[in-house]
DNA sequence: TCAGATAAAATCGCGC
DNA sequence: GCGCGATTTTATCTGA
């Protein structure tokens, strides 16, 4: 690789160091959602429906999408000639 | 415990038995399922498409949990005199 | 397969539920497994350490299960005359 | 809140519009590592040993954060005089 | 402290 | 046979 022991130090320590930078954004951005619960919170919100309201919608698209795919399956499976 | 070395060897053997005997039943159905899939597409189904169906089946029924659990959530909330 | 052009909904449908069945039981037992993990933990066992302990158990007897093999192997060689 | 018996549609809307977008971002975040996974993988460099390696040096910094944290305290505890 | 949710890791079956 | 995707299991985290 580089010419050392087989292994590209620099390369890896890149790889390592954009890891390391988008899991900060990731942590932030979790502390950023954290913080709107309490704030939800202390403006008398119960957290609980908030959190189910946000999993419905959440499961409203996955289904949609889920959906649009068995369509696709359907098309395809139509054109091969196999039973549904 | 038990007298020797603090740790209940027989409970813990009886424990650790009886999650064995569930997990041998467990790897049993999921045997079954996979035969189920197998048949299937012995018969000329794509089992692409059953997972898909089984799949959104199982998402209407959480669904409609969820959508239960939230109503609750609501008529507590109306009860505590919580903003939604 | 059903008269027309490949669907047919019912056989579709008995599959589905068929699974969906199976589903149900491992389910089932999966929540038992919890309870006994539960359980387990009420009487002052740490669920960690037995998780750690059925899972040993299960390599060693992969690992058994795995010489069984090899010893059925040999004595099919034997069978068949053939050096091993 | 609202005007009249604790319902406040409109404010609750833009709460959860608000952890929608953050919940975005972050599964944004979540797919570019995943990216940056597999991009490494593609050159050549195993997964799991990155992972380890991100997951040793966070440890790394949580001993370091921890100790910091200790000498603040000890910090304080010598400008209070007090014995350590 | 504990249950429930979330994310990580390991495993397994399928395809090429 | 091997990588890929899906499922299952394990561990972590957070809120009650």
């Amino acid at each position: 690789m580089d010419g050392c022991n087989g292994i590209n130090g620099a390369h890896l320590r890149a790889i390592v160091e954009r890891i390391e930078a988008v899991e900060a954004s990731i942590a932030n951005e979790q502390e950023l959602r954290r913080e709107i619960y309490q704030e939800a919170k202390a403006t008398g919100f119960d957290p609980k429906i908030i959190r189910k309201v946000v999993s419905l919608r959440k499961q409203d698209k996955a289904k949609r999408d889920e959906e649009a795919e068995l369509l696709d399956l359907y098309m395809s499976a139509v054109q091969l000639e196999m039973p549904l």
